[in-house]
DNA sequence: TATTAATAAAGTGTATGCAATCTATGTGCC
DNA sequence: GGCACATAGATTGCATACACTTTATTAATA
């Protein structure tokens, strides 16, 4: 349920703060919008100023937050337009991936991949939304680096943890839970058949229906 | 010839700093794996560490330099694979801006794509290369701008930055110019038609064709 | 009371200094 | 001569200090 707090203590401090700051805002700790301000993230996290510069400069950089000059940065807040233009784009995005995973996945991803959706049924019958989100999560990240092409993995990652902020309790709609494996089943069936098209058609659009999932709570929120 | 090296002095520190080091990574002026000595540049653009560092940062986020903790950083170096996959990455994107650059550009935005296009010609004629490189760089911008989704052209930006210091020359190779503009042509013929799926096939394969043409010069130099 | 000007407080941007880490050169030893 | 180790130099990482910009507060005026 909680996820991990414990900051890791690995590399410097700037990369200590990215990920610190950044797994905030993806975890909806910290809501677009929210103040960030240097000093008080300091003392949060005894380091001085420098590294926190650094840190909201690289997180600006990579669209996690907005930075005006002179005048502080925010937890990066998105129009809607923005963001029906992030989901079109991880549609996109997803679809490729699908197409490149028909083609490209070793035997060992396959069965992987159809192992775990397998089982996920369970969790889908159980109505275990929590279970299965995080499962979810994993069944993409096998997509994705089942296309087995390291820039596009950054691109989606990077696109991900971005509208990260604004896909929170997308399976509390009614069915969503049922017709998300159904989508998914769809997906790794042509993926086992080596159909690129076909595996692309069905990420993408299954991406499709969980945005307007999405952009319905995003917009009432 | 030679690019615009005067320093805009608008913005930050940091700002200017990102813009001129990149500039120079993107012109070639500093090749993949330059050491980027800090109290060096700093003294090359008369400020002090602390926005040079910043800047450095930011750039390694967007993936333009390498930096090792305690080690320094380095113009990134890309690897022969990285780079495939990156214009693999970059062939797939412009697919999907010339798809729905078919679907979504305003009258406007068409008329002035052909309208550049025709006039393009008279470049080829001539054999004027730098001339329709400029053109080239246009071209594209266009198709990425008329996709209409602000998410997608920062992802095709952001490739193509990436991208820009291995595609140096790539209109050298003997009858690239031609076959060039009448890949150009495909595309803005299906865009002009609205035919959305061949608009994509066409701008994804013109990029594949590019691709293969830099990879010649990236793996060679 | 509303509005504006002046001033104070807060917060950001950059420079500088010091500690920690890496790199290179040289020394002793086998 | 080759290799391990030690030391000096160079370079990075972080903290602190100060200048400048923005924002909040107060006072004065209409």
């Amino acid at each position: 349920m909680s996820a991990k707090k414990t900051l890791i203590r690995e590399g410097t401090a700037v990369e200590m703060m990215v990920r610190a700051i950044a797994d905030h805002i993806v975890a909806g700790d910290l809501r677009p919008g929210a103040k960030l301000d240097e000093m008080t993230l300091a003392e949060r996290f005894a380091v001085s100023r420098t590294p926190i510069r650094e840190a909201l400069g690289q997180l600006a950089a990579m669209g996690l937050v907005d930075r005006r000059p002179n005048r502080g940065a925010i937890v990066a807040l998105v129009t809607q337009d923005q963001l029906v233009s992030m989901f079109e784009s991880m549609a996109e995005l997803e679809g490729i991936c699908g197409r490149f995973s028909a083609l490209r996945m070793s035997s060992v991803e396959r069965a992987e991949l159809e192992r775990g959706h397998q089982a996920s049924a369970r969790l889908v019958y159980h109505g275990k939304e929590e279970d299965y989100e995080a499962y979810n999560t994993e069944f993409h990240s096998q997509l994705y680096k089942g296309a087995h092409n390291d820039h596009i993995f950054e691109l989606v990652s990077l696109t991900r943890s971005r509208l990260a902020p604004f896909r929170r309790a997308q399976f509390r709609l009614a069915g969503r839970l049922a017709k998300s494996w159904e989508e998914h089943d769809a997906i790794v069936t042509a993926i086992m058949r080596g159909e690129a098209n076909a595996a692309g058609d069905a990420a993408r659009s299954h991406v499709a229906k969980v945005s307007s999932a999405s952009l319905v709570f995003a917009s009432a929120g």
